[in-house]
DNA sequence: TTGAAAGCGCTACCAA
DNA sequence: TTGGTAGCGCTTTCAA
């Protein structure tokens, strides 16, 4: 396989190398003539530009990295989709990796994003604070976080309201006659749990009601951890002493606490409503199909890559440069798991 | 951001550029000691390798591509997982590609790993033949198809016994009593779709039965295809004279045939049997639970990347040897929606 | 508007 | 076992 080069093309061209780089990239102007026959050139002998020279020149690698803590998660597979789809309109490539939740795995992906100079990554971390983000950052790439807080500074945020979403998924509840409500709290440390968690609290102060520690118990985000926690629920109360509403932190744990529901024989909705977050397909499916908040995932995704292209571009200076976090409007998406005493 | 390189290192160590070189790469043999006092080196320094460098001196990037057609298809980010982690545990790193199913974005897709020079791609093409196909292999880059046969030659295949799937699905409902049975096809040219319907051909035609032209149509694996499908055979066929049983090409759009099935007060499985394939988590979870068949398909993206790498690293001559194709073996996952006639 | 040439950081050949 | 050095393919400054 010998490579074409940009000397070959040259001397198909009958012109120097340093314009043909100039017809490449556009770099300089070029005079019409001299253009085109560069260009007749290129396509002759099938030039394709060396992205290693040209990166080890330039500096810069116009590779970007993805971090998600589960590919196979449809929140993050349509967050990836939404930033992957920016990065490769403005022709760049996309790393994506895939920490399965484990602090090592990540710590790993982060050295291999430095190894491979990306320009910058997109996090979304299992834990709220990776000594990776600083590694990052350390290495003069920048970061942005979505969907998740971070204790590093200078780390701009894309996030949805999920304070906002908590209290309103509370507060469905309340509407459709729930008097006593519970609430499936996700992994510790992880921001968007405990946000959502927070609007739960706020919901119910807001109507006079205290929260009932009998009634908040914790997943790990899983189907399987959702379905544990209703049975923990039933065994902590007892099954006559349940609440008649559960907000559950996401909604694969909410489908769990269903199916958890139904092998009780516990009927949803009638004698238990149950709202999730996230609007995952599965949510459709089931049945009851599953009344929750939904954020505007893909976009999220979108406006990271832009923000992270943003960053990259502004070189030195930007990391300075004080970036405003976006957070974005959700949406209760209402269907049957929340008709309260409604017998389907 | 000074970069720190190998002349740095190689003057803290007091010894030559070179001997760095040897060191960091294992690729001669440095005395002990030198070692040492080089290793030291690059750490006190914080020195990262200059990938591009490396990377334009060695004409190899040690990045690999996977092009998949839905990266939100449970199947698929099993088979990336699978693949991912074998290239991470020989220290590569990946790009994934979504193509979303779309033909052109296939191609922009292969531009870019070509304009990224990965040492090899993983495909799953929506089609049988993409021009990609030829196009990364003129550009010298191995590829190895995963779940779906190419026309393209001198490209090996990792399938599953889609075949035998399609004939144990059907025989699994033969045997639980159907004697009429669907199928449910899945896009023209996914060979993985027509497949399973030769199994299911095979296997009515080995009991003596026909394949009714009535009791078949096509979907394009989604769940609302399936659900759409349902309705065709309904209203084709009349409720009256419904086939006991339907094999449907993937679990997705078999769960959109349950629900479709549902909507029309249609019950299964106890007037409806229904078989799928690919035991996506989905197919756990909704009501009745479906039967499907199941493929090890981490272990398939496993076995897909370290073909992959044995390709890659084999260099020029790689591409004459032959490579067998690898064929998994699958396996009947017995749940409700398959209980012909049985109230639930 | 174009060309000549230096050099990005690394590897590998040749010599010692 | 080690060092010197050419050159991978490209961009970019300087000069014309």
């Amino acid at each position: 396989m010998e490579e074409v080069t940009i000397l070959d093309v040259a001397e198909k061209a009958g012109v120097s190398p340093s314009t043909v780089s100039r017809v490449i990239n556009e770099s300089a102007p070029v005079a019409n003539e001299t253009r085109e026959k560069v260009n007749a050139a290129a396509e002759a002998l099938g030039y394709t530009p060396n992205k290693f020279a040209h990166a080890l020149r330039k500096q810069t690698s116009n590779v970007f990295g993805i971090i998600v803590p589960d590919i196979s998660n449809p929140f993050f597979s349509t967050l990836i989709r939404g930033a992957e789809g920016k990065f490769h309109e403005e022709n760049r490539s996309v790393i994506i990796c895939d920490t399965k939740g484990e602090t090592d795995k990540e710590q790993i992906n982060v050295e291999m994003l430095i190894k491979e100079r990306v320009d910058g990554v997109i996090v979304t971390s299992a834990e709220r604070e990776i000594k990776g983000l600083s590694r990052l950052l350390d290495s003069g790439i920048p970061v942005i976080a979505v969907d998740r807080k971070t204790k590093v500074d200078g780390i701009p945020t894309v996030m949805a309201d999920n304070e906002g979403a908590g209290r309103s998924a509370t507060e469905h509840l309340l509407d459709r006659g729930c008097d006593e409500i519970g609430f499936i709290r996700g992994p510790a440390g992880v921001s968007t749990a405990s946000e959502r968690f927070k609007g739960y609290r706020m919901a119910l102060r807001n109507r006079g009601l205290n929260v009932d520690r009998a009634f908040v118990t914790r997943g790990d985000f899983t189907f399987e951890s959702g379905r544990e926690a209703m049975r923990r629920l039933v065994e902590t109360n007892g099954r006559g002493s349940l609440p008649g509403g559960i907000v559950v932190a996401n909604d694969l744990m909410a489908v769990g606490v269903i199916r958890g529901a139904e092998e009780l024989e516990i009927e949803v909705p009638t004698s238990l409503a149950v709202v999730g977050f996230d609007d995952i397909l599965l949510s459709r499916l089931i049945n009851p199909p599953l009344t929750t908040v939904s954020a505007p995932t893909y976009e999220m995704g979108k406006i990271a890559a832009e923000l992270t292209l943003d960053r990259a571009e502004g070189g030195e200076e930007a990391g300075e440069v004080e970036m405003e976090d976006r957070v974005f409007e959700t949406e209760l998406v209402e269907r049957e798991s929340s008709q309260y005493g409604v017998k389907l």
